[in-house]
DNA sequence: GACCAGGCACATC
DNA sequence: GATGTGCATGGT
């Protein structure tokens, strides 16, 4: 079977198994885009803690995140960890918006695609998972996010090796699928609940412990 | 108390 | 280019 098969195999599976999943969770494109950020190596139970903290103090809009000061920012992030450099990148997020898109974070949209990624990647802290999610789901262009759990999910499965990169791993995936902004979404979030729907099994996960070598999934694919 | 979580940048060799 | 390290809180 080859990877186009086996990709549109497992999607079919994950999607049959969870659901639609309707990502990103968030309110608006801007709070997507600050969620990035938060959830940079950190778990999205600790990120809504934090987004639940700013939103007690104010909106989340543009104009208020470019009022309010780095360090205080900061201490209402706290929970999702990385608070200090998390709250200068989410800054820099905003200068980002402010001088390219006149404050305005729907005019994302209106630029290309590769612009946009380029322009992401140009911002100290942000980086390829980062950028990816923010034009997926902020922009709502057809890029394909790859992060922990979809490494594991190919490593696991045999598509890659260890060492792989992100740039083979995301070409696997937009090389062998319709390019769509809505599948793309779908498919990445799906593979971010099956992983996080094992890991919550992990216990009782006999020789399998959390570990790259290792970790399975909860269920066979294929 | 150890290990893990939806990364990224930077220092050093 | 590869390898190691700092960033940090909260759940299991």
């Amino acid at each position: 079977m080859n990877n186009e098969v086996r990709l549109k195999k497992i999607y079919k599976k994950l999607f049959e198994n969870y659901g639609e999943q309707k990502w990103w969770p968030a309110d608006s494109k801007l709070e997507c885009a600050i969620g990035a950020v938060l959830t940079q190596n950190t778990s999205w139970q600790n990120v809504e803690k934090a987004i639940i903290n700013i939103k007690s103090v104010m909106e989340i809009t543009v104009e208020n995140l470019s009022a309010i000061s780095a360090n205080e920012l900061s201490l209402l992030i706290r929970p999702s960890g990385f608070y200090r450099q998390k709250a200068e990148r989410i800054k820099r997020v905003i200068e980002f918006i402010n001088t390219r898109y006149e404050g305005k974070i729907d005019k994302m949209e209106d630029d290309n695609i590769l612009d946009l990624r380029r322009g992401l990647l140009s911002i100290n802290g942000i980086g390829p998972e980062t950028a990816d999610c923010i034009v997926l789901y902020a922009a709502k262009k057809p890029v394909f996010v790859i992060d922990k759990y979809t490494y594991r999910l190919l490593y696991r499965h045999g598509f890659v090796e260890r060492e792989t990169s992100y740039q083979e791993m995301q070409d696997l995936f937009t090389d062998n699928l319709d390019n769509e902004q809505v599948l793309f979404g779908e498919y990445h979030a799906l593979i971010v609940e099956v992983g996080k729907n094992h890991c919550k099994k992990r216990a009782a996960c006999e020789g399998c412990p959390v570990n790259f070598d290792t970790h399975k999934f909860s269920f066979e694919i294929i």
